[in-house]
DNA sequence: GCAAAAGTGTTTCATGTACACCCATGT
DNA sequence: ACATGGGTGTACATGAAACACTTTTGC
């Protein structure tokens, strides 16, 4: 045995968004030509083999740019796909056509993106050929996207309850019922919204703006926003007190 | 820009053992001449460029089997470094010699690995030209690996607080005393003994074994194991339950 | 005035934290 | 008998969970 040399390496981006109701992933449509010879169009995530002279996080903002405005995105790498026959067959030869490559294996890492989705972003990906789709909805995907999808699924639940990410997927003034619903989207669950509404507010880093929700059937709800740079910064201060002494 | 082509992937492994002191890590000796011509020694994390037909995860098993016995050892995919000058100059030509190659780039996929430290695998891994080092005393390593192994000690901390990982560290039968100082030397913390039996015996998967510690002279400690299949099993369940509803 | 979603408090229970002394063994 | 580390209990504070009705707006 001798080290691989032919093989690529791509990075697959799954970017979600959250449109009040439920969660969504951004996947681009693909013009196939399957082993019997008749065209076929499914969906992939969004991703690119790397160039020379970037990183995999560059990789990553490159393939987000083509879709989204990339400014100030929440990206994290999740996870590498390795297995030596994920890409083959028929799947293989649309990527060394599609690439102009000529790889016997794709090795990807997945990063994972969430961005705040709006009526504009919604409706400009799809003169770019993508689509958002619910993730719930989502079947089939080209290679071994679907599997990618659902892990992306799991670390972003595990996250969400690690990290207060959940921010990124809303918009800078959201009101404590899209908050709760965004919650109970992803992960899957109902909370009650007393004592949901009760832990929010005595978090330091939630701040009611003053503004109200306009022209709604109902009582308007306050408009409230993160402040993330606060929570990055106290932050930064918990860390370091761990390794002072927690007890004196 | 096209898609590079002339990359090489290596999977390279954090070893981490615990001593009932400090945490150790695996290192091998590497024997080099710089660029000025003379010989030099310095040490790197174990690792290896990946083979055909091997995924990252098999490569990885395939670099812990050669210093331990890899039966059962918890083994976990950490990160993908990727700059482009990450090896580069004497370090790349030293690559592109040791292992017969000739690529300009090398992207690194992290595993990070537990060991249960015992007397002989203290030793052994010296015939191989490996050492144990303290974690705390480890200076200069080959190429980015310094920072890798930064990384890897905040992701272990991270990674004890939310899974039962300790006792991949800790001999089968363990007594409540090493666990707390695995916990202490870890999270660079002190923890109040009394509390910490407390929380620690309230766990249905800590269990006394009867034994006790001879020949110490002091009051022998009880030897306690982790229930790790029970453990598995139970937390399926909560898993299948968060997609029911938590309140009815 | 009615439909629709926002907003609000109290009680109970479980968990976390602070803190100091006696016990069993080998030498 | 003494040195060494093992082992124990209580009081207090904090956080999680259950639970139902009133308020504000548009139509």
């Amino acid at each position: 045995m001798s080290p691989q040399t032919n093989h690529s390496l791509s990075v697959d981006c799954v970017i979600f968004g959250f449109d009040g109701k439920s969660l969504k992933v951004l996947l681009v449509r693909r013009d196939f030509i399957n082993e019997a010879g008749i065209p076929v169009v499914d969906y992939k995530l969004p991703g690119d083999l790397i160039y020379e002279n970037e990183d995999l996080r560059s990789s990553a903002y490159r393939t987000l740019g083509k879709y989204t405005a990339t400014r100030d995105i929440y990206l994290r790498q999740m996870h590498v796909f390795s297995h030596p026959d994920r890409v083959s067959g028929d799947e293989l030869k649309w990527l060394n056509e599609y690439y102009h490559v000529n790889t016997t294996r794709v090795v990807t890492v997945v990063y994972y993106s969430l961005v705040k989705l709006d009526r504009r972003l919604l409706v400009s990906v799809e003169e770019k050929g993508a689509r958002w789709f619910d993730v719930e909805s989502v079947c089939r995907l080209a290679m071994d996207h679907k599997q990618i999808l659902a892990r992306a699924l799991e670390v972003l639940g595990k996250q969400f309850l690690a990290e207060p990410i959940a921010f990124e997927l809303l918009p800078r003034k959201f009101t404590l019922r899209q908050l709760q619903s965004l919650y109970e989207a992803i992960l899957g669950i109902e909370i009650d919204n007393r004592n949901f509404r009760k832990k929010v507010l005595s978090s330091d880093y939630i701040r009611a703006t003053g503004e109200k929700e306009k022209n709604v059937a109902h009582k308007p709800a306050m408009y409230y926003t993160f402040d993330k740079s606060k929570f990055l910064k106290d932050n930064r201060l918990k860390f370091r007190l761990n390794f002072i002494n927690w007890q004196v």
